[in-house]
DNA sequence: CTATGATCATCC
DNA sequence: GGATGATCATAG
């Protein structure tokens, strides 16, 4: 399927409630009392017709699925929820390549984000906000994006892989991720203020 | 066991 | 409420 035409489907989307889809696709949201974290996801990818597909990058070719919760605020103000994982952080690879050909920028390239509303843990329902591509003609985003890519690789090549902090970062943050105990594998989330552009354009 | 996507837990 | 680090579910 072509970028465009998952944009289009998607879209087609807005308003509707995952969660009811969810029943209807058959995805399981909840097993033994623990949420499967991936049930929206699979609920877009089952929509659009899209093997379940958890491989790196060569995802579904020409673009790539991102989900973005977001919630309501005391205020009554949406808001997102939080950050978002972009792409695991290869101290080697992010060494040898510039900004302009990094696994990073291809994945921005490539995106389309999902915007759900987020309730509650217990997911009572989540209604598809909307759906946004990642917009890098913007000037300025590219340019900070580029900024703290180059601060990354500055940080891995001056005080090493292990400096990489979630504290790094303007758009985007080097982040501990891993499957847990111990584990010291980062990768690059875009920060919620970049997030916000693209969502509200703010 | 690890990679990946996404959310949870905790601290301020 | 927001930020950072840790964890969970799933596939290979």
């Amino acid at each position: 399927m072509e970028r465009k035409e998952a944009l289009r489907k998607g879209k087609s989307l807005i308003g509707k409630d995952l969660r009811t889809l969810a029943d209807e696709l058959g995805i399981t949201v909840f097993r033994e009392g623990k949420k499967n974290k991936g049930w929206a996801g699979h609920v877009i990818e089952r929509y659009l017709g899209l093997p379940l597909n958890s491989a790196q990058s060569p995802n579904f070719g020409s673009w790539e699925l991102k989900l973005v919760s977001l919630k309501y605020l005391k205020t009554g103000e949406l808001t997102v929820k939080e950050t978002m994982a972009i792409t695991m952080i290869d101290a080697y690879n992010v060494l040898n390549t510039p900004f302009e050909e990094s696994h990073l920028l291809q994945k921005l390239k490539k995106m389309l984000i999902f915007a759900r509303i987020w309730e509650g843990k217990n997911e009572p329902r989540s209604i598809l906000y909307g759906v946004y591509e990642f917009d890098l003609t913007n000037k300025e985003l590219y340019e900070q994006i580029k900024k703290d890519y180059e601060l990354v690789r500055k940080t891995i090549k001056e005080k090493g892989f292990n400096a990489l902090t979630g504290k790094i970062g303007v758009y985007i943050q080097p982040r501990t991720k891993g499957t847990g105990h111990g584990s010291t594998t980062r990768a690059f989330y875009a920060r919620k203020n970049l997030l916000k552009k693209i969502i509200f354009g703010k």
